[in-house]
DNA sequence: ATATAAACATGATGTAGGTCATAAATTAAG
DNA sequence: CTTAATTTATGACCTACATCATGTTTATAT
């Protein structure tokens, strides 16, 4: 399904600008998101303000079915990280475009089951790792996908907000891993070498 | 699909007794499990020996598919929790079942998409959530399944697994818990009294 | 009924990582 | 260029939970 499809198919798109809040927890699901452009984060904040991030999405993917397909009040925030064009097709034309879309519906079976398999892995860790096994994880989870040469463009802060540690903990522990040789740093950010 | 359907088709059951390891880390996924009577449970173990529960599956439901489906090597074991009886299906013939089966496709997406549910909740409550709040909310949740009356059957040992804390711990907030009311006991166990 | 193994319980002590405070270094904005 | 805002950095202290040790109660098997 690409999102120029949509498009043609006449479905309108909303324009977000940075920092807009899409939904939040308790709304009832009533849309699917597809981002033509822009960048969203969906978090989770506890009682006191502190923040979880369940995922980034990009220009090209959809997000919100889950709570969608199993009619449960959303858990997550979603915010717009960059001003952002989403296209939202609601329940019964999101259940059509399973229904009619030619692989739509796989490509929906494998999206699921890669965020499954994020979650399953992220859920070791914050049970089971103590925090320089938990960083490791993720940066080369996030290594894995930019180009050898490249810095990681991810704060701190970020990375704390994945892992559920604090960013002084992050900052400590980063010192550390790059002491040790674990991680190689380039003016202050994290560089993929291999 | 049902269990019995998979039998007409020709489909054989293997044997697995009670503690037998169905698959662990590391092995490459091929077969999806389909269960037809016994309880599976998927834990991922830390280095240290910690083991966490990533799910229970009961007579009935079937696993092992995001590994297959993003074709990624197993993070987790699967350990027959009693005798089972279980059917393997091969990946062309879990992919024919998607193709073909009518409803099967919709039900995998359903399934997957309850478990990222589950799954998202519990990595805020790890992320951000102390142990009494992690606690209250599986409680919560697994007492949501059973019918008003009856009792967890589930130990204390097995509340760590799914929390990441440790018995002890467990032992200690439940027994705050009940000191507090926020939870109704019998005998020793959780009783769900609405 | 008795033995044996799980499960539950409780105290004493340790520690990883949180919290708070304060500041230097980058980056973004005007 | 200058100012304001983020991000990174570092020390001092604290606390929730882990760890260890040991015992009691409740299931399970013979």
């Amino acid at each position: 399904m690409d999102i120029q499809e949509l498009i043609d198919r006449g479905f309108a798109v909303k324009k977000y600008p940075k920092d807009k809040v899409i939904y939040e927890p308790g709304m009832l699901p009533r849309y699917v998101y597809f981002i033509r452009t822009g960048e969203v984060r969906m978090i989770t904040v506890s009682n006191d303000g502190k923040e979880f991030i369940q995922g980034i999405f990009k220009a090209g993917q959809y997000f919100g079915e889950p709570a969608l397909i199993v009619n449960r009040r959303y858990l997550a925030f979603t915010i717009a990280n960059k001003d952002a064009e989403i296209i939202p097709v609601n329940k019964q034309d999101f259940f059509n475009l399973i229904e009619n879309t030619p692989g739509f519906s796989s490509n929906l079976i494998k999206t699921l089951s890669n965020r499954l398999f994020y979650k399953s892995m992220m859920l070791e860790e914050l049970a089971n790792e103590k925090a320089e096994h938990r960083l490791l994880t993720i940066i080369n989870y996030l290594l894995a996908d930019i180009e050898i040469g490249e810095r990681l463009k991810v704060t701190r802060q970020e990375l704390a907000d994945m892992t559920g540690l604090r960013v002084e903990t992050v900052i400590r522990e980063i010192k550390l891993l790059r002491e040790k040789g674990s991680v190689n740093m380039d003016k202050g950010k994290i560089i993929r070498l291999s």
